[in-house]
DNA sequence: GGCAAATAGGATATAATTTATCCTTTTATG
DNA sequence: CATAAAAGGATAAATTATATCCTATTTGCC
């Protein structure tokens, strides 16, 4: 019922690139030590990214990743299940039948519903959105205690 | 971000105490093999749910499991809290500051609010509800072919 | 051409978690 | 006291998640 790790960087990782100037190519190393996640690691998901075609790669020596398509093209939920697959938090959601359970369970229903409103939720959440909240978030006065 | 097979016995193993005539004990074995669980696993489960007060449990000859408070008070969070502990969809809510970014990071944000809803509609989902649509569902006549 | 810097990808190690069973103990019934 | 049930500790087995290593490939630049 948690988030992979994998996901988790991956998130952060697509946000610091879309964070970055857009003109610079961005090296995965240095993704690692800004977001500090496993470097080698991080190349994995990069790779993932860069698959589902979140990410664009380019090898040699001034290489680096830069993003697939628009932020506001990119949901969290590709994000995530660019890494992760598909997300399911119940195994008879994974396809109809994977339970011989599935047509009399009541508990079966009320997993799709929960799933259908997670699901929405990523999938409406783009990473224009991440990226424009993370801006906020960084000038955000501190509440700060002298006044 | 599965839900584990534990807590999916564990719901089912409620459902079906909860609908079985309430004047007769149930035995965990039975419960076991009706719901296809297996017996000795579904023994530690039911131990969990009767130490968070949702089954009371009679040892003996003539023991066996009861529901610990009536089903419309029981709901399937506490059910799956109870045999898998809180549950936290990413690792920042299992408590503040568990992860040092939280203060800055946009998809903390995410992850409260779709936590919220997730927790929110398990909460509001009682076993009484799941027993009645259970009944219904048993009693639905199938979507058959010939007229 | 040859070196250096970057991603790609396969194989593998390590760790953590989940699932499940075994064995012994305790409790209650008749 | 024999039997049937739950309780609980220890442990096994399986699966998954996390992370690294090593080699290959691509590219820019001198
Ligand atoms: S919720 Fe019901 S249908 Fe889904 S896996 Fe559990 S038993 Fe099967
Ligand atoms: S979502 Fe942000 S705050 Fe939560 S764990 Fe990931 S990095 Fe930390």
């Amino acid at each position: 019922m948690e988030l992979s790790r994998r996901g988790d960087y991956a998130v952060r990782a697509m946000l610091d690139v879309a964070t970055r100037p857009a003109d610079r190519m961005t090296v995965t190393k240095e993704i690692a030590l800004r977001q500090d996640i496993p470097p080698i690691f991080l190349t994995k998901i990069v790779s993932s990214l860069s698959q589902a075609g979140l990410l664009r790669t380019y090898r040699g020596v001034a290489g680096g990743v830069a993003l697939g398509k628009p932020a506001d093209q990119i949901s969290l939920l590709q994000i995530i299940e660019a890494v992760d697959g598909p997300i399911y938090i119940n195994r008879c959601l994974i396809r109809r039948g994977e339970c011989d359970r599935d047509r009399t369970c009541p508990a079966h229903e009320l997993w799709v519903q929960a799933q259908g409103e997670l699901l929405g939720l990523l999938a409406n959440k783009s990473l224009a959105d991440l990226a424009r909240r993370a801006q906020e978030l960084q000038q955000a006065p501190m509440a700060g205690f002298a006044a």
